[in-house]
DNA sequence: CAGTTTACATACATTTATGAATGTATATTG
DNA sequence: CAATATACATTCATAAATGTATGTAAACTG
């Protein structure tokens, strides 16, 4: 009944991904029933099936639509500021936590992602998006490293290729850590104070 | 029929655990049903129910089965050796990325309750013994690092409890990132490599 | 050695999720 | 403005998982 108009199509759409991110990061993905996203979202589950193929799919497009952006803006940040590299870093990384730490919908996608998810093959997309952050942030750092090394006429204390692998295990350890309790410690601060004393044992200077 | 002895009764309950962990790690803990951990062991869900609970009964158990032998000698070395605490550190550490890396059951233990459970409620046990496990770990890594330098006469350039989460952090992302994927790194050698790296950031000479 | 408990196996009842199929009123389009 | 496609809601059939209840033969106990 009623047919909607397309924007109130993509209203009900956001709607169910909002339900579902609710649902996941209370109950966990697979605890979560179709049924129930819809009822939440005040819909049926022939709402579901119709934006969606099913709750994997319905899945990735959650994840998409924090990921989406977040890895634009980190794109976007990659091509500016070759001066400074290794200050760079340092700022990207400050903004993600601050992000994570701040931002309510951000924060809930990576919770679920994190600890409200099975990885497993039906949601293999989850894992292979995981990889290729990550190798991005690896190549991003690895090249930065190389270059405030290079800058400051220094030799790293690691290949560039361990101690990128070193740098984003700090960071992703964090978050993963974070999410696990909130309270243990605060997410920018500590961040913020673990890079430094990472990249001074690298053997860099701070830069800025 | 044919009732067991309590030797054999035993023996099906490590089987039952053992298909457990396969089935887990192959199909994440919520897509495997106790009819399919029973088929894989050779017994019957009878036999599921007797040994345990239910799901997460069992679950528990798979995790007891790994962690307590694990978190008792972790205990035992934390009462070793109270010169040398830096030494000591990277040694406990490289001792555990080592098992990791090599024990099959310990890897299987891990990566399931890494990538393929999800922390839930019904699960709680899990995340209170992870947190559990964290907070003693930091508790030692804290007092290390204090005894450290103490001994070098430096001062840490971190707080000695923000300076111990990210240590911990390393350590922790290393393995999560790791048990993504296996072929990116060497867990060992990258693990040793970036600790000294964080280590000597923090102000401390190596000792050994 | 009789009684009891153990260590399961089997059967049953209930619940629940899923996907597909179908219905339908309205927005959109030519 | 008629035809069609859209955006769902409803219904149905099927499968599967869970917990419980019951059966049972052999191990253990006094």
């Amino acid at each position: 009944m009623v047919r909607r108009t397309k924007e109130e199509a993509l209203a009900t759409r956001h709607k169910l991904l909002d339900a579902a991110e609710i649902l996941f990061l209370a109950k966990g993905v697979s605890h979560t029933s179709l049924q129930d996203i819809a009822r939440e979202a005040e819909a049926t589950r022939g709402a579901v099936y119709w934006h969606f193929k099913d709750k994997a799919d319905l899945f990735n497009a959650m994840m998409d639509r924090v990921t989406l952006p977040l890895e634009a803006s980190l794109e976007f940040l990659a091509h500016d500021e070759q001066a400074q590299p290794l200050a760079h870093i340092c700022r990207a990384t400050r903004q993600a936590l601050l992000r994570i730490a701040t931002d309510p919908q951000t924060r809930r996608v990576f919770e679920v992602a994190t600890l409200k998810v099975e990885y497993i093959d039906e949601l293999h997309a989850i894992r292979l998006r995981h990889l290729r952050v990550r190798a991005s942030f690896l190549e991003q750092i690895e090249c930065s490293l190389r270059a405030a090394a290079l800058s400051q006429t220094t030799a790293l204390r690691l290949p560039p290729s361990a101690a990128a692998h070193g740098l984003h295990a700090l960071i992703d350890g964090l978050i993963q850590n974070w999410l696990l309790d909130k309270e243990a410690f605060d997410l920018v601060d500590v961040g913020e104070q673990v890079l430094m004393v990472y990249v001074a044992g690298l053997g860099l200077k701070p830069e800025d």
